[in-house]
RNA sequence: GCUGGCGUAGCUCAAUCGGCAGAGCAGCGGUUUUGUAAACCGCAGGUUGGAGGUUCGAUUCCUCUCGCCAGCUCCA
């Protein structure tokens, strides 16, 4: 039969020799290759070849490859668990982007010191090199043998799989997980292995099981890969918006007020300003007009609308008041309906485009408040637009460029975009459907992005495209959402008076591109770990004076630079310039404006900018210029693409 | 909400077996007048998250409760 190679050689082969064996045919001996894939599957090196293939090889460089790599890691890291603790039983255990985990079934949740013994015991069978191999059973085989291996839950998975089809099955030594694969040839392949984390997990996520123990870990070909991941995790944690919000004195979230409820610290409080003050902006420039709501209103409002009936359950409970009850707001649609409501509207005021930065408030479990990221009462910047069905596409074009232009001002470049469908529960005709899901598609067509369809994904109420923002550290984020809604225009009765003097159901657009300012605010602290660019600081420059001969001198110089608009702060304390030096740098502060006697002779300033630049001596019309330039450089991406 | 862990000074962390709650930084008062990431001396700082219990005695052991952290589930 024909083999060939993809990216290399091709040959006649015997038939039913195995990938590895056509490999080394062929000449293509390389012991980085884990799998391959042959006319589109995954399989095994070890899998057989019925006839004429193309055969890809898969290395750990290929997000294939990884897979693989990764899903043979937990199976390592499970027989070192099966060897230390044999009655822990197997449940799952798949590979994730760059780790894995295994849920186990054990009486008592891993320690530490577990973890460490199970990471050596792995460690151990990496250099046994056991062969990895498949096996298929028949349903009833494989549900024998592994109530033979008392392993229930693998029992209970099998169960569940079609009858008639093989099941298969990978050993290793003494080691047999139930698994469709493919795996590595052996465990020696593994070149490093690292458990990461312990904690609990639902079998089958589903909280009403019972709790399993999941270990995380990850695994990469050598040691140094290993160590650069711990690296990257100890960034993670040394950007934790958590801790530079209380180290930078930006928020705080304390016992007395109340979980989930963000205190903005002055400073905090000044990068909010920045940010809100430029929505603000550009949202008026781009033809929106801003509202206000209050806080709370009656409950017939929050029954109108329906979230009483789908959403009561994250709401904050509602208050008498004068014989009526009141809500605490937990969307702001309902607010911006009523005020389309107010008048009679012409299909020449479409479209109508409502924005604000709205404060609600949601009853959050305990269990999943997280700092800024996930809180009770938060403040998006929402907006809902209102148009007739052919303004549809253009309406959502426009959302989608301001929203890149907003977030791109914020440092943000990279984007995972997805279209959500209609779910299996929804409202809305088939027609509705159509041309809204067409309308969102025709939109990211035009603006030429490319997105990942999420079939199913959309709300009840209508498709919707979300918008995922990849931070400094490659870590995703979901802020903006763009979402045709149907429902609330029929709940509320919508319409507005069309061209033939008919009333028309007016299509409504709900939106936020940054989601909510506390989960931005957060984002954006991880994102620049605290180190803000210059038009964002709180503070822009520190002016600090070696002795107390230019204390005057940096005093005018002070007050020159606020005059020009810019967040300056003296630092005129007895302190050696170093420990002012260093307390700036520990503030990310921009700009360090040192003056000694010799700048305040030469009327200049000596500038270090943040991480120790040395900048030079400038003359305060200079460091005018400067600043100038660095809230310029932001500025100048501005301009909207339409 | 569930499983597990943790709550000690403003912050970061100590305190042996149940036996006088302690340090660094920050703060305050002095000394020092300093050249690009921590000068020196002194002072002050606590209902050990809260309530109850066991005990001669509780930061330490027990119960409840509040909060935080990790994971699950859910989400902006």
């Amino acid at each position: 039969m024909k083999i060939s190679i993809k990216d290399g050689p091709s040959g006649d082969i015997q038939a039913g020799v195995t990938v590895g064996g056509a490999l080394s045919g062929l000449g293509v001996v390389d012991r980085d290759i884990l799998a391959a894939k042959v006319d589109g599957a995954v399989v095994d090196l070890s899998s057989a070849l019925s006839g004429n293939s193309v055969v890809e090889t898969l290395r750990f460089d290929s997000a294939e490859g990884r897979e693989v790599y990764r899903h043979s890691s937990t199976h390592l890291m499970a027989q070192a668990v099966k060897e230390l603790f044999p009655s822990a039983q197997l449940t799952i255990g798949p590979a994730l982007e760059d780790s894995f985990y295994y849920d186990f079934a054990f009486e008592r949740p891993f320690t530490p010191e577990d973890l460490q013994r199970i990471e050596e015991r792995a460690a151990e069978i990496i250099k046994r090199n056991l062969a990895i191999t498949r096996r298929e059973f028949s349903k009833q085989d494989a549900i024998d043998f592994f109530t033979s291996r008392g392993e229930h839950y693998k029992v209970e998975l099998i169960q569940g799989f079609p009858d008639g089809e093989p099941i298969t099955a990978y050993t290793q030594g003494d080691f047999v997980d139930l698994c469709r694969g493919p795996h590595l040839p052996t465990t020696g392949v593994i070149g490093a292995i690292k458990l990461l984390t312990t904690g609990g997990a639902y079998w089958r996520g589903d909280e009403r099981n019972p709790m399993l123990q999941r270990i995380y870990g990850t695994s990469f070909p050598t040691q140094a890969e290993v160590d650069a991941y711990m690296a990257r995790l100890e960034e993670i944690k040394r950007r934790d918006h958590r801790k530079v919000g209380k180290d930078l004195d930006l928020i705080s979230i304390q016992d007395e007020i109340g979980p989930g409820l963000v205190l903005w610290h002055p400073k905090g409080a000044t990068v909010r300003l920045l940010i809100e003050n430029f929505w603000r902006e550009q949202h008026i420039r781009d033809g929106y007009q801003l509202v206000y709501s209050p806080h709370t209103a009656r409950l017939d409002l929050w029954k109108t609308s329906g979230h009483l009936d789908y959403y009561r359950e994250n709401m904050f409970p509602s208050m008498k008041l004068e014989g009526s009850e009141y809500q605490l707001k937990p969307m702001n649609c309902p607010y911006h309906i009523m005020i389309y409501q107010s008048h009679l509207r012409s299909y020449r005021d479409l479209p109508i485009r409502y924005g604000e930065l709205g404060t609600v408030y949601r009853y959050e479990r305990t269990g999943v408040l997280h700092g800024l990221m996930r809180v009770r009462g938060f403040t998006q910047d929402d907006a809902h637009l209102f148009c007739r069905p052919d303004q549809m596409e253009h309406e959502v074009s426009r959302v989608l460029d301001f929203t890149f232009f907003v977030l791109q001002t914020f440092g943000f470049h990279q984007f995972d975009v997805f279209l959500s469908t209609r779910p299996k529960e929804s409202v809305g005709s088939d027609e509705h459907w159509t041309l809204a899901t067409s309308a969102l598609e025709a939109a990211l067509k035009s603006r030429n992005i490319s997105f990942h369809l999420d079939s199913g994904g959309g709300a009840f109420y209508g498709p919707k495209i979300d918008i995922k923002i990849k931070d400094a550290l490659g870590r995703s984020w979901q802020c903006s959402t763009v979402q045709v809604d149907f429902n609330n225009p029929e709940r509320f009765e919508l319409n507005y008076i069309g061209e033939d003097g008919k009333a028309h159901r007016p299509i409504m657009i709900h939106r936020a591109l940054m989601g909510s300012i506390e989960r931005f605010f957060g984002i954006l602290i991880e994102h620049y770990g605290g180190a803000f660019p210059a038009w964002l600081a709180p503070v822009q420059a520190v002016v600090m004076n070696i002795t107390d001969h230019q204390h005057d001198y940096v005093a005018a110089v002070v007050a020159q630079l606020k005059a020009a608009g810019f967040r300056v702060e003296p630092d005129l304390r007895n302190e050696k310039i170093g420990f002012k030096i260093r307390e700036a740098e520990k503030a990310k502060v921009p700009f360090m404006l040192v003056a000694g006697n010799r700048e305040m002779q030469d009327g200049t300033l000596s500038v270090r900018g943040r991480s120790g630049a040395n900048l030079g001596s400038k003359t305060v019309a200079e460091v005018l210029d400067l600043l100038q330039a660095e809230v310029t450089h932001t500025q100048r991406e501005l301009q909207p693409a339409h």
